[in-house]
DNA sequence: CTTGTCAACTCGTATT
DNA sequence: AATACGAGTTGACAAG
């Protein structure tokens, strides 16, 4: 809140910065400076590329830039004045093509699993972590849309008159909300995406 | 311009 | 206290 928008924007990936960010937060203090960030996940992102790339030449579908943990452009967000612009790293096509799947498989990893992920995908575990639940919230909002969906297709259907004005504002809205992200998705695990 | 997407964020809560 | 979660928000960015 009081941080909003201005200088707060990035923030350590480590989980004990991220608590104690938090805390110095609710302290109303500023502990880090806004630097700090971008070197710590540097430091674990490299930790990681040592050797675990993720083969890409085994799909040999990788062409994007590979390193998403940063748009390292490590100097260019902070262009010249202290103000950060907050980053928005898009994961490559196969971090998100391996998160799925292994989401497909279980919805909850276990910390030793996201470690393993995460040092595959070279991302951090709070990447990760933040993704699965990311992922399950976005799930469960669109089985719920689909649902709401239904139901008003369902009361339209069996009573016209019961307060027909909302419910056709309701379906067209379904019509409209055509929000399928991953339409591409393995339907298997946690149910198939029905529209 | 507006709108949609999505990683990262905040906040409140639960579990250990 | 530490950690992770769900729910909702923010902000960058792309597409229309």
């Amino acid at each position: 809140m009081e941080m909003s928008g201005a200088v707060k924007p990035v923030t350590s990936f480590f989980i004990k910065d991220i608590l104690s960010n938090k805390d110095c937060k609710r302290l109303g203090g500023k502990c880090s400076s806004p630097m700090e960030k971008c070197s710590d996940w540097r430091e674990e992102s490299e930790k990681s590329s040592a050797h675990l790339y993720l083969q890409e030449s085994t799909t040999g579908m990788q062409t994007e830039s590979p390193d998403t943990s940063r748009p390292s452009s490590s100097e260019s967000s902070f262009s010249s004045a202290g103000k950060q612009k907050r980053s928005r790293v898009a994961f490559t096509h196969l971090q998100v093509l391996e998160l799925e799947k292994k989401f497909s498989h279980q919805k909850y990893l276990s910390a030793p699993e996201r470690a393993h992920l995460a040092s595959t995908l070279r991302l951090t575990e709070t990447q990760v972590k933040i993704w699965f639940q990311n992922r399950r919230y976005k799930t469960k909002r669109k089985q719920q849309t689909a649902e709401l969906c239904k139901d008003v297709y369902k009361a339209e259907g069996l009573d016209l008159r019961e307060d027909l004005v909302s419910a056709s504002l309701i379906t067209s809205f379904c019509k409209s909300y055509q929000y399928r992200p991953y339409l591409w998705d393995y339907s298997g695990a946690w149910g198939p995406i029905l529209w």
